[in-house]
DNA sequence: ATGTTTATTATGTCTACACATAAGGAGTCG
DNA sequence: CGACTCCTTATGTGTAGACATAATAAACAT
C-alpha cells in the first residue's frame, strides 16, 4: 500500500483531516474508487486510517464540499458520477483585482447623475413609479489602461445617503460595501454587444462582444443597486483547480 | 435581545451550529458587528450562545467559509471590511441542466474527425509536434432548440480509447465523465464573436456576441480535453444567495 | 400483491477535553 | 533604538463518547 500519506509532515504522530482528505481524493481521482464507488463506511474507514471517526468525519464533508462525493444518512458516502460540478468565482473588488496583477489602480467618475428610474429599472429592481434613482459611470484603469466599466443605479428610496455622496474620488462599490448591509444578491455572466458608451470608454467597437457582470443586490427585501461591469476587450474570467 | 435565534426548531433543546452561524450573519450584515468589528474570542461567545467552544468554532469557521470573517491565530476572528463576493456557480452536465427546466434533452452528433493537432492546441494543451486528436462537434437542444454547441479536442495520445469510440449517441461530456479520472481543471468564461460554426448551428448573425465557456482538464500532467461551449442567444449564467 | 409500520444503520452534530500552532506583545540585550 | 527571545493567547485540530435524524430494508397487516 504505496502513498498510504502524501502530505505527511514528519514531526506528526497524528494522522490530520488533511492528509486524509488529500488520501481521499487521490483514491477517487487516480485509484481505486471510481465514479458511483460506494465508500466504506464512516467507522471502518475511520479504523483503517487509524484516526477516530470525528476526524474521518471531517475529512469526508470537506471533501464531500470540494464535490466529489454525495453523503446521504443510512445510503452512505458514494462518488459523484460528474465529479466537477462547481466553479468558484472569487470576485474581489476591482481595485484588489487590478493591483494583484502588480499594475497600478486608478478610478474616474464619468458621469454623475440623480433620475427617476426608467421602466426597465423599475421592472428590474421592483421600485415604485418616480422612485429616484442615483445613476453612476465610472471607469477603472489598470496601467492607466481603462479595464471596467461601471454602470451602475443605487436606490436612493432605500439610501438616502447615496443623493450626497460625492463620487468623485471614492468608488461606489467601496463606499457602498463599507456602507450599506446585503441579505440577497444575484449575479449574472453574458456576453453583451458593445453599445456606444461602452466604445467610448472602452477599446471596442459597435457590436464588438464584451464579457459583462451584473449583480443585484437586495437588504430586506429592498434593491439597494445594480451594476454593470463590462470589461476590456479580451478579458476571461477563469479559475484552476 | 428580540431574535436570537431565528432558525430554531421547537423541538430542539439544544442550539444547533446552524442557528448560530445565521444569528452571527444577522449580527454582521443587520447588526453590531459592522465591517472591521473585532468579535469576542471563540470561548467567550460559546458561553454567550450557551454552546460548546466545538459548536461555536464549527459556525464561526463556516460563517468565515461564507466569506463573512477573517479568522487568524492569536490575532482574532474579524469581519471582513469587503465580504468576499464569491460566485458559486454549479455547472451541471447540459443535459441536466437543460431537463431542469422541464424542457426535453436531445443531443446530436455535427462532425467527427480525426487530426493532427493544429498549432495553437499543441499550444494550448500542450502536445508533441503531429499528435493526433480527436475533434468534435456536438450540439445540445432544448425542446428542439439549440441550446449548446460543444467544440471538443481530445488527446488521442492520452486516451486512445477515444478513437475507437463512435459518438453518434452518446455525448463526449458524459462519455468521458465515465471514462477518465482528472486530477486539475481550468474554467474560463469569456464573450466571443459567432464565428460561421456557430452561425450555422445556433441562432446567431456572424459576429454576435457569444456566451462561451472553455474548459482544460489534464490528469497527472497530460492535457485529456479541451471544450468549448458556445451557448444560445441571450444566455446568461446566474447564481444567486 | 400492496400499503404501513418498525427496526436498523450510516451520517449529522453536540459535548468536554487536550494539545498544537501561529502570531501579537512584552521584556531583554546589544 | 532596533533586534532578539520568550510568554501569552486565540484559533486549529485531534480524541472519545453520546444522541439525533433520515432513509433504507425488513416485517407485518391488509
Amino acid at each position: 500500500m504505496p502513498d498510504t500519506a502524501r502530505t505527511e509532515t514528519p514531526k506528526a504522530e497524528t494522522t490530520t483531516f488533511r492528509e486524509v482528505m488529500a488520501e481521499i481524493v487521490a483514491r477517487i481521482t487516480e485509484g481505486p474508487w471510481g465514479p458511483g464507488t460506494l465508500l466504506p463506511g464512516e467507522v471502518e474507514l475511520a479504523e483503517e486510517f487509524g484516526v477516530s471517526r470525528t476526524t474521518m468525519n471531517r475529512a469526508l464533508r470537506e471533501v464531500s464540499d470540494l464535490g466529489f462525493l454525495d453523503r446521504k444518512r443510512k445510503a452512505g458516502t458514494r462518488v459523484r458520477m460528474a465529479p466537477i460540478r462547481q466553479a468558484r468565482f472569487e470576485m474581489p473588488v476591482v481595485r484588489s483585482e487590478i493591483e494583484k496583477t502588480g499594475a497600478e489602480y486608478r478610478y474616474a467618475l464619468v458621469s454623475h447623475e440623480v433620475v427617476v428610474a426608467p421602466d426597465w429599472l423599475r421592472l428590474r429592481m421592483g421600485l415604485k413609479a418616480r422612485a429616484k434613482v442615483v445613476h453612476l459611470l465610472c471607469l477603472h484603469f489598470a496601467d492607466g489602461v481603462a479595464f471596467q466599466l461601471e454602470d451602475r443605479w443605487i436606490n436612493a428610496s432605500a439610501l438616502p445617503q447615496a443623493l450626497e455622496q460625492d463620487f468623485s474620488e471614492v468608488g461606489p462599490n467601496e463606499w457602498l460595501v463599507a456602507t450599506v448591509p446585503f441579505s440577497e444578491v444575484e449575479i449574472s455572466f453574458l456576453a453583451a454587444a458593445a453599445d456606444a458608451v461602452m466604445v467610448a470608454h472602452l477599446d471596442h467597437a459597435l457590436g464588438d462582444p464584451v464579457f459583462c457582470v451584473e449583480r443585484a443586490t437586495w437588504w430586506q427585501n429592498a434593491a439597494v443597486t445594480l451594476v454593470t461591469l463590462a470589461h476590456r476587450r479580451g478579458y476571461r474570467m477563469t479559475t484552476r483547480y
